[in-house]
DNA sequence: CTACAACTTGGAGTTAACTCTAAGTCAAGA
DNA sequence: TCTTGACTTAGAGTTAACTCCAAGTTGTAG
């Protein structure tokens, strides 16, 4: 599989791709006798997993540990997992915050949606405005 | 209430606090006759509400378009609920991602927990390793 | 009144994660 | 073989969101 290939499939640049590969967060791709890289079911299962993880805003910096430690072989495995775990917590500390934030953009739209109406805007408890 | 107070209060740093002044993601803050901040409930509801908004991700630049058509006034219900909703789907799309990544994340560790007992890490499909 | 810590400003510096550039190499079609 | 477009690298540039710095001002404790 091409660069260009998975760049299609993933939705993202042929610099992304080869920075990820650049700074470890997926190990190195496979070549053509060229030099080009030509991508295997494996390479790109490694693209998928940093992408996803990136959406969730685990930093490139513990994906390339991890890429580190999976290469080291079977005697990584507990700090593997310790990493996967670290990076479980953010995600679930985010998404809490997130749902915080959902919770007060769903009250003040809907405050915005009485105001549109009526012409008053107002809020029942400490809000800014 | 002194920068320092409202610093304390929502843990972050004076220096973020009149960065976010200055950038128009609050609107300006009372000062004391020396030109020293003296943040009222109104202010320190402003910043709650950008620390909120920031810890989804919400950008610096719609936080402060808010801001702004909120200092225009009346006439600003609608953008301002348009606004709103686009930070919305903004966020929901992210909470999606996380919880995509979350599954991701908890099926990894849970092989992990499989192989530190087994010995051996295997996954059931198509995954990087 | 005098220290002196905490505040002020404008502007420069930092960080993470890309994103772009230049100069050169590879490979498929005419 | 030649052309042309996609690929390669090293390294520089960009962006968002802070974060720090220098030089000066304010206000409180002694």
């Amino acid at each position: 599989m091409t660069i260009k290939e998975v760049c299609e499939k993933f939705d993202i640049t042929p610099d992304t791709l080869r920075y990820y590969e650049r700074v470890g967060v997926i190990p190195e791709v496979h070549r053509t006798k060229g030099g080009i890289r030509d991508y295997t079911d494996e390479d790109v299962a490694w693209v998928e997993n940093a992408i996803c993880m990136r959406n969730a805003g685990v930093s490139v910096e513990m994906l390339a540990e991890y890429v580190r430690l999976f290469q080291l072989g079977d005697s990584t495995f507990q700090a593997r997992r310790d990493i996967l775990a670290e990076a479980r917590e953010e995600i679930q500390k985010q998404l809490d915050k997130y749902q915080v934030t959902m919770d007060r953009l769903n009250y003040k739209i809907s405050k915005y949606d009485v105001a549109l109406k009526t012409g008053v805007l107002s809020w029942d408890d400490c809000e800014e405005e």
